[in-house]
DNA sequence: TAAAGAAGAAATTTATAAATAATTGGCCCC
DNA sequence: GGGGCCAATTATTTATAAATTTCTTCTTTA
């Protein structure tokens, strides 16, 4: 109840020991999102069991959570798996990200505030100096990148006023980041990514609602052509 | 992909023996969305377990799952809780679902079929032959009614070509559905939701689909304000 | 005679139950 | 008002039951 001194960040998590299943939960997201564990892999409870030290229950925990956010599907009676990847989901993901997320960002918009295109700013400006790969010729996937990336989208949508949009924001992007994940040593370092967030966030600060959108849209179009180019490869 | 022959009820499992935990998840989700378990409850696995008939480990699973989908809440090591309602929820519920079904009727509509608009006409059909009540005098629900009623919003947006987005409108009417149940018996018999529907399609099959969307839209907001002044007194 | 298919038993794996460990919340005492 | 024990509840491990897959074998047929 009592105000912030302090202005962090906002955690939604302020307290929680974590329990074990949740913690499992999130390894197994994290392994999912990042194909360590590859689209189409059965999950099978010994494997995972010994994998991750730990019970099955836990486990089995973690396995329902996910299937009910389509990371993993459950065949009953049969096992678990991780969900597969295909060309239309691709194209399904990303059309109607383009959709809502376009929606959200001209929301937040009208609701905009000072203290939103500061912050949006920064977040850009965070994203601007970190390195997208952690060597300068080939290519390793930098953490702090994806997290900051993460951060400067989410702020363009932050202010939209649903928090149900948002958490719907957040599901489309993670079930299209492991699609990123799969062809992004080929894509870099051909793409020119900074200068896209540049010219939204530009747009944005011009207050130009429809540019802005519409310069968010092509962003996620052109990854999204990136990636199903290098997909026929890769599920052939 | 193929255009359905018999306009029927999208049954999403043609599979499945059914294993406890999905037993149970239905369960729970079902006396959730009715609110006979009632919203804050907590959720001690004794009584769950006594109630239900079932062990704590296909309940734990399921309430697992509800908790990935917001309709149970879980504190780390101190158990679940049915979600909380608000009027501050029932708000952005409503205005995303706006937001979002706008969206996907437009899309649809864009999509028309012959037989998208015959299937709609039969869904608007039974919404229509079917009572709203099993009593003419006092309210009392009938599951029918939803069923139908349910059908015919789906049908709607079908078309939209988005996956995704159908599952997160299904889940938006879900988190909906349990505010209604608050003060439904209160609303009827004074709204005359049937006229609302009739509308909706005309301007469908009109294929105005600016005018269909505002009268969608209407509708929920229409809902969600008789809701909102009834939640006063209930939330008191 | 060889190959394909069906049937049945063994082995593997999943689902559920029972038992144990860990954590929280209340109560009393200092 | 703070600290420590006891009861209650949750989380996890271990064990059991149920289901499915695999493998073998036997039969049938070309």
């Amino acid at each position: 109840m009592s105000p912030d001194i302090t202005p962090e960040l906002p955690s939604q998590k302020v307290d929680q020991p974590a329990t074990l299943a949740t913690t499992i939960y999130a390894r197994l997201k994290a392994d999912i999102l990042t194909t360590r564990l590859e689209p189409g892999r059965k999950l099978q409870s010994r494997f995972l069991m010994e994998q991750y030290n730990v019970g099955q229950t836990p486990l089995r925990e973690a396995l329902n959570r996910l299937t009910t956010e389509e990371f993993v599907v459950g065949m009953e009676q049969r096992g678990f798996y991780v969900k597969e990847v295909s060309k239309e989901e691709l194209q399904e993901l990303t059309k109607t990200r383009c959709w809502v997320e376009g929606l959200a960002l001209s929301e937040s918009m009208q609701n905009a505030t000072q203290a939103w295109e500061e912050a949006l700013l920064v977040a850009h400006h965070r994203l601007d100096r970190t390195p997208r790969s952690l060597k300068p010729d080939t290519f390793e996937d930098n953490p702090d990148w994806e997290k900051v990336h993460r951060a400067f989208h989410a702020t363009l949508i932050g202010l939209c006023g649903s928090r149900p949009l948002l958490g719907f924001c957040e599901q489309l992007a993670d079930r299209l980041y492991r699609y990123r994940m799969m062809s992004i040593a080929k894509a870099y370092p051909a793409r020119k990514v900074g200068a896209e967030h540049s010219d939204i966030l530009q747009a944005v600060l011009a207050r130009d609602s429809e540019q802005a959108v519409h310069l968010l849209q092509q962003h996620y179009r052109r990854t999204a052509d990136v990636i199903y180019s290098d997909l026929d490869g890769l599920l052939a």
